[in-house]
DNA sequence: TCTGGGGTCCTAGGACCC
DNA sequence: TCTGGGGTCCTAGGACCC
């Protein structure tokens, strides 16, 4: 038989595998301090809807120093304009000391920026798994170990994550905290422990007891609802987590339950796997006011839904289900699909459903409509046209098409993509509709 | 925290088939 | 046709993440 099952003592020899999760600090925020060198240092707001009459809209970013005043991610612009108002908005009187800089969401400028620190991602490392935007596992099992450097305590494992760390932010100029660990979700876990600009390791005899005074609602998976119930059973750790009783859990959370059990233990055997292709492509968009007109909502759709089609047809999608959300207030969602025999590339019928699925709603106050497509399917396109679609024109994440399908087969890691035969972003993307990932740190 | 946008995965019930 | 079980696909909703 083959060799290789002798002498460890683990049955699963990934228990020694080094991941890395890479997580940029306040990303938008460097971003924009990038280009405008003066904001360091300042407490400022990234997000949409701040300007006066806009209203509606919300955090996607504040700097520590903003984060100071309570202003947090995702929260409403005008909360955030209560703690933190903007600089040019306050009176002759008021301190200046206690008003910030707000900046609209430029997500295509952050792509580039996030570019450039996923290169050097991919140049350290074999498979790098891109989580989102400014999030990333890398595993490095290959490229360092766990033994100590030779006249200290640490590991070499250490001075990689270091130099990744560096890397980015001599090349790219803005910080990442980094979490080493054996996998992926202690490792997630630990790039959290000591933001911004932290590096912690976890060594694989470390992992339960640098887990187990984390409140549970820093364990990945865990939610607000989560949180609660499981506070109701008096569990309010991770090492409250991992000493409950698995079955006590899995009755409870399902299959769920024996997950969170299973990381809040520091046990997780996934491999890092390179990111996929994407499931489903939607874009929606909230009314500043609620309404009830058809006609209103039927041109949200209409431009909501060209606007997904647009999106499908430039990475190369085909679509076989077509759906629709409808938030009513005060904020319950409501889901409308339609699936078709087969996949399609179709616009004119993705306006055409979506408008007949939101026929249902009519006599409906809406705040907020969207338009999806899912059951994708991707017609074989070569590697090359995949890199030029993705740096140029329509704004898609350069991030999420470096894996192939699911088999782990083609290496293609080796040729350093022809990225840059780039034709200059020939035709102008059209009316890109402002995506906005928010990024939560 | 009265609430912006783009995703993933899981569950549960019903239809339908054998 | 009162009646068991297994599998798959579809829709809707919910929790969670960034």
């Amino acid at each position: 038989m083959a060799g290789e099952t002798l002498p460890g003592t683990e049955t699963d020899d990934r228990s020694d595998s080094i991941v890395l999760h890479v997580d940029m600090d306040c990303f938008y925020a460097a971003c924009e301090r990038l280009r405008e060198p003066d904001l360091a240092g300042e407490p400022l707001v990234v997000g949409m809807g701040y300007e006066p009459g806009e209203g509606h809209g919300a955090v996607a970013t504040a700097s520590y120093e903003a984060r100071a005043f309570g202003v947090e991610s995702a929260q409403p612009i005008s909360q955030a304009l209560d703690r933190l108002p903007r600089l040019e908005d306050i009176g002759p009187d008021d301190d200046p000391e206690k008003a910030g800089y707000y900046r609209p969401v430029d997500i295509e400028f952050y792509k580039e920026v996030a570019a450039e620190v996923k290169e050097i991602l991919h140049d350290c490392a074999d498979v790098v798994r891109e989580v989102s935007i400014d999030e990333a596992y890398l595993d490095v099992t290959d490229r360092t170990a766990w033994d100590l450097v030779p006249a200290g305590d640490r590991t070499l494992a250490e001075g990689y994550a270091r130099y990744v760390k560096q890397r980015i932010e001599r090349e790219v100029g803005v910080t990442a905290s980094i979490g080493v660990a054996p996998n992926m979700s202690t490792a997630k876990v630990a790039s959290d422990f000591d933001k911004p600009d932290g590096l912690t390791v976890v060594r694989p005899g470390e992992v339960r007891d640098f887990l187990a005074p984390i409140s549970v609602h820093d364990v990945h998976g865990v939610g607000p609802v989560t949180a609660r119930e499981l506070g109701e059973l008096g569990i309010e750790t991770a090492g409250d987590l991992a000493d409950a009783d698995a079955k006590t859990l899995e009755s409870r959370f399902g299959s769920r339950g024996r997950e969170l059990h299973e990381r809040a233990k520091g046990i997780d055997d996934r491999a890092v796997t390179p990111t996929g292709r994407p499931k489903s492509l939607s874009r929606e968009s909230a009314f500043t006011e609620p309404t009830t007109e058809m006609a209103d909502k039927q041109e949200v759709v209409r431009a909501l839904a060209r606007d997904v089609a647009d999106r499908a047809r430039s990475r190369g999608a085909m679509y076989r289900t077509i759906g629709i959300k409808v938030i009513v207030p005060p904020f319950e969602g409501n889901t409308r699909a339609r699936s078709l025999p087969g996949p399609v590339d179709e616009p004119d019928l993705v306006e055409s459903v979506a408008l007949d699925l939101l026929d249902e709603f009519e006599d409906d106050r809406v705040r907020k409509l969207g338009v999806r497509v899912s059951n994708l399917s991707f017609a074989e396109m070569d590697q090359s046209s995949l890199d030029s679609w993705n740096s140029k024109t329509d704004s898609e994440n350069s991030v999420s098409n470096s894996g192939g399908s699911d088999e782990p087969a083609d290496e293609r890691s080796n040729s350093d993509e022809p990225m840059s035969d780039d034709d200059t972003a020939a035709s102008a993307p059209k009316r890109r509709g402002q995506s906005s990932l928010v990024e939560f740190d």
